[in-house]
DNA sequence: ATGAAAGCGCTAACAC
DNA sequence: GTGTTAGCGCTTTCAT
């Protein structure tokens, strides 16, 4: 087996130029050799070696995403957009785990580089300087989604954290709601800050006291994090009438901390968070949540990066998706 | 930039092919001048064209990855183990998205082959005659993830399904519960299919009459399919025991269905799902499961993929990995 | 509209 | 232990 263009220039009766010209639409080819061609195509059940193809024309039509972890269910429909916009324009993705680990991501931008990928799309936690300058050296085109740049320096989709932060605790005020906690990932994530400085923001303009012990951290984003947390914040003794976490795990974790003390949501203490995946709609109460736009958010960054690619005209290098409030169960009494 | 292998060679004073030798360590090189080259890449900021690379030995260390649905959770967690074990043998991995529809997977495997990846992990809902076939013109290896082939002519990971569903159901019986429903996927998906034939069986060995009434399919496995169907068993007036459901998501939807008409779990129903996914931990009550090793799924099928390019000795090509129940709250009274 | 020929950057015989 | 030289299967000038 293993056909090459050689062979099926030979069994058209013509060159392996020809046969090139009607593989790429490069060039009018006769309607009639193109016609012996695709015959020929057909007859040997020819296909092209994409590696061969990727070398001589400096293109490989393959995208390298890296993100920090594909089990997690905010980056899994990320990816999904992702990948459903790569194949109608023909990329394919090369995947990749960076955990979040900035020695890791430096290391996959190089990989990636070898193999040649035409652009890259980039999930993280975090921007950091190094990063950049990783980028600027492998001279890829790159993305960022769901993350920005501090200094967008860097093409990038994301939503607006700080104003929806804002938009949730205002949610609350407008509510009459009192005490109001913030649950978020660790102080090094940026999202994370942005959000906690839209939830200042409210209070702020509401004339409202803020009070740092109703801000409490995890150590990361899931679950379990979140659980452990917020029986610290209850064993306290803190009472709270609302929580804006930041993402949907994290607002589960308090949920059942509440409800292991016999409290229930929306009664005792109503519950809104940021990811909009589908864990939302599955547990009860369902969650009022900021729609993150998941699916667009990894659609549009491959759209942008087509664009890049092709030199297309570009509106927007720093591109901002609309957010809204979904208002589900857990936040009405 | 973009310094070729002639380059290092020129600036460590020796052949492009002794640098080709210390980049692939295929050959003993003289210490000595294994340090020139060694400086020569370092000065140069060189890096190998992993497509060149490929064209030329005709292994490209990327493997494909044909699954229905990365944004599904099961799917997100087996491939994380695929990724990093693929990681660990310096295998890349190429991602699409089948959903799961036998026309795109045919053509993947096409596309596949043009991007010359050395293997091809595989999971689907069926295995059909025409993907076999499919597989055996590619000459690609493939090995089978979470699926099986009935024939067994490709390698495979799974669990046994029919076991599985025995044992579900067993537990069950043991508990003194009568009537068990088994929810599932369509029909036409054989998981559903053993494991419901393991539920027929565990009622016939303890004597227990089947009744149809009581086996329910959904439209797929998601939870909106499951909650569907629930309601449309409850609002027909049949009291449950206990469920068996074949995904974590559809048993959730059985649960919801339930809630809606004021009822509890385990209290008025008992549930047990398949999956063991991050879902059965984070709502409440805590989902019983057959735990199957979602991770290792994903992990052991890479690794089998490694020992058959590298002609490793394999015990057995149809690997069947351990399940076991994991009992939580939502069978406990 | 088509063909000839020169690479793309590397690996892998084959020499020495 | 190291260098020389063909390719790998395509794309892409440059002719014609």
């Amino acid at each position: 087996m293993n056909k090459t263009i050689y062979d099926v220039a030979r069994e058209a009766g013509v060159s392996m130029a020809t046969v090139s010209r009607v593989l790429n639409g490069t060039a009018v080819v006769k309607e009639e050799t193109k016609a012996k061609v695709q015959a020929a195509i057909e007859k040997l059940g020819y296909r092209p070696n994409a590696v061969a193809r990727g070398l001589a024309s400096k293109r490989t039509k393959s995208i390298g995403v890296i993100l920090p972890d594909v089990s997690d269910l905010f980056h899994a429909e990320v990816l999904r957009g992702i990948e459903d916009i790569a194949t109608m324009y023909q990329y394919h993705i090369i995947l990749t785990n960076s955990d979040a680990r900035e020695d890791r991501e430096v290391d996959l931008v190089g990989t990636m580089w070898e193999k040649q990928v035409d652009g890259l799309i980039f999930i993280s936690e975090k921007i950091t300087p190094k990063i950049v300058k990783t980028f600027e050296s492998a001279q890829l085109p790159v993305v960022l989604c769901a993350t920005e740049d501090p200094e967008h320096r860097i093409p990038s989709v994301a939503i607006d954290n700080k104003q929806a932060g804002t938009d949730a605790t205002r949610y609350f005020l407008n509510l009459g709601v009192d005490k109001i906690v913030f649950l978020g990932g660790p102080t090094s994530q940026p999202v994370t800050m942005e959000r906690l400085a839209g939830y200042e923001k409210a209070l702020a303009d509401a004339g409202h006291e803020f009070n740092p012990a109703y801000v409490i951290h995890a150590r990361d984003s899931h679950y379990q994090a979140g659980y452990d947390v917020s029986n610290e914040f209850l064993n306290s003794g803190l009472k709270a009438d609302a929580v804006v976490a930041t993402s949907d795990e994290l607002v589960l974790g308090f949920l059942n901390a509440v409800r292991d003390r016999g409290g229930k949501a929306p009664d005792d203490v109503m519950l809104l968070s940021f990811e909009n995946t589908r864990l939302t709609t599955i547990v009860r109460p369902e969650l009022t949540t900021i729609a993150q736009p998941t699916y667009d958010l990894g659609a549009v960054s491959m759209r942008l990066l087509t664009k890049l690619l092709n030199d297309e005209a570009i509106e927007e290098y720093t591109v901002r998706l609309p957010h809204s409030i979904l208002e589900r169960t857990s936040t009405k009494r």
